[in-house]
DNA sequence: CTTCGCCTTGAACGATCAATCAAGTGACGT
DNA sequence: ACGTCACTTGATTGATCGTTCAAGGCGAAG
């Protein structure tokens, strides 16, 4: 494959780097090696290594859906089933590096320390894309969530236990760590189907407890 | 307050800047000067920065009981109190910093993407720690959880929640990411103390379905 | 052919990094 | 008084960092 674009292999090498290495322990001459492509090629088209953190952190929302979502749910209609289909590759992916990689804006969000507007807009952007995916795959579960359940609240406690479950397998070189957390999350998913299935039942009590988000 | 231990002060000045500013980012340099030493007496005590920082991993482990777990139960003898008590105390260190620092191992096992077998494990342990003191929670809710969940388990899915939700408050600079994954967690144990409850005034059903862990 | 502008080349720069080391200090045992 | 040794001093090292820049290639427009 012919590759002329040289400001996105850039990017793409840059990827795959920041993925495999983080961002700071990744030197520009390691990108620029890794990219067959000389200091002063990347300067043209990038005035900074946090500009090029920037078009990766786009590169990489740009290909949440593409390159993320519709592998993850190839063959797969069952709404709450998409959610775990996900979770799955995560897992594939954790399985497949041995637990050093999975995902990539997790690892740079905790390694960021820096302050810098842009680069946490780009880390948030990345999230809140994943969690509308999330959150659309609860609205999609209708009836077989309770009726008043806030579904971003939720899809945002899936990324929780995602990046906790990561976080916890790669420190311990054990899916397993992975797993305990998606067990986890599967069993309080089961305690809101028999929630929702209960009050369904028993149409329109009055008592309105429920999972409200707070105000933010 | 005098501190003539040369060797303490380092340790306690490279946690609180690591804690800042993560590993990587932090120099020898910054450590002397912020410590009063200098770097012959820094590479006396230690070989080399890992060193320091297997000392920092090891400083932080034993000051999770007097420094973290002992000020937040102050006061609370509720064993689910206690588990909520120590997320309200990484609350807490989120406001005080405007959504900089919570946890610093979390931090840096992200950040350290290293295999290095000592520091993975001086990570390791201070998770293991953390989680047995959750643990030892739950154990003492006794009838309040399901008599056969697997208190571990349930253990390790509450650092999930809290570095999930540390690092998503972190990214949002928005303590209320970390309010939802607590206030989700707490949903989850409140089903879990009604399925206890339910459980105990229907004693002794044959159906053993349970939160039971895969093996490890 | 000339000119212009995009893109590439790669040596070089100053800053900063972790780490070194020869020289020294001073408390302590003998 | 002397030797020993744990500890300190701070200039210095070589490597590596992100970044710069003068020079040149090259296709398209005039």
């Amino acid at each position: 494959m012919e590759s002329p674009d040289t400001r996105q292999r850039l990017v793409f090498t840059a990827l795959r780097l920041f993925w495999e290495k983080g961002y700071g322990s990744t030197s520009i001459a390691e990108i620029l090696q890794s990219a067959s492509v000389n200091s002063g090629s990347l300067y043209h088209f990038f005035p900074s290594k946090q500009d090029l953190l920037l078009a990766v952190l786009d590169a990489y929302h740009e290909g949440i859906y593409p390159m993320l979502l519709e592998p993850a749910w190839a063959g797969i209609d069952d709404p709450i089933g998409k959610v775990f289909a996900l979770l799955a590759r995560y897992r594939k992916s954790l399985v497949d590096t041995d637990c050093f990689y999975a995902c990539p804006i997790g690892s740079l969000a905790l390694e960021l320390h820096e302050p810098d507007p842009p680069v946490r807009e780009g880390l948030a952007k990345n999230f809140r894309a994943w969690v509308g995916a999330i959150e659309g795959c609860l609205k999609d579960a209708a009836a077989r969530l309770p009726r008043n359940l806030d579904r971003r609240s939720v899809a945002e406690f899936v990324l929780t236990t995602m990046e906790g479950g990561v976080m916890q397998a790669r420190t311990f070189r054990d899916v397993a760590y992975f797993d305990n957390a998606v067990g986890q999350l599967k069993g309080y998913f089961d305690y809101l189907g028999r929630d929702a299935a209960a009050s369904a039942s028993r149409p329109t009590r009055k008592r309105g407890r429920s999972n409200k988000r707070r105000s933010r």
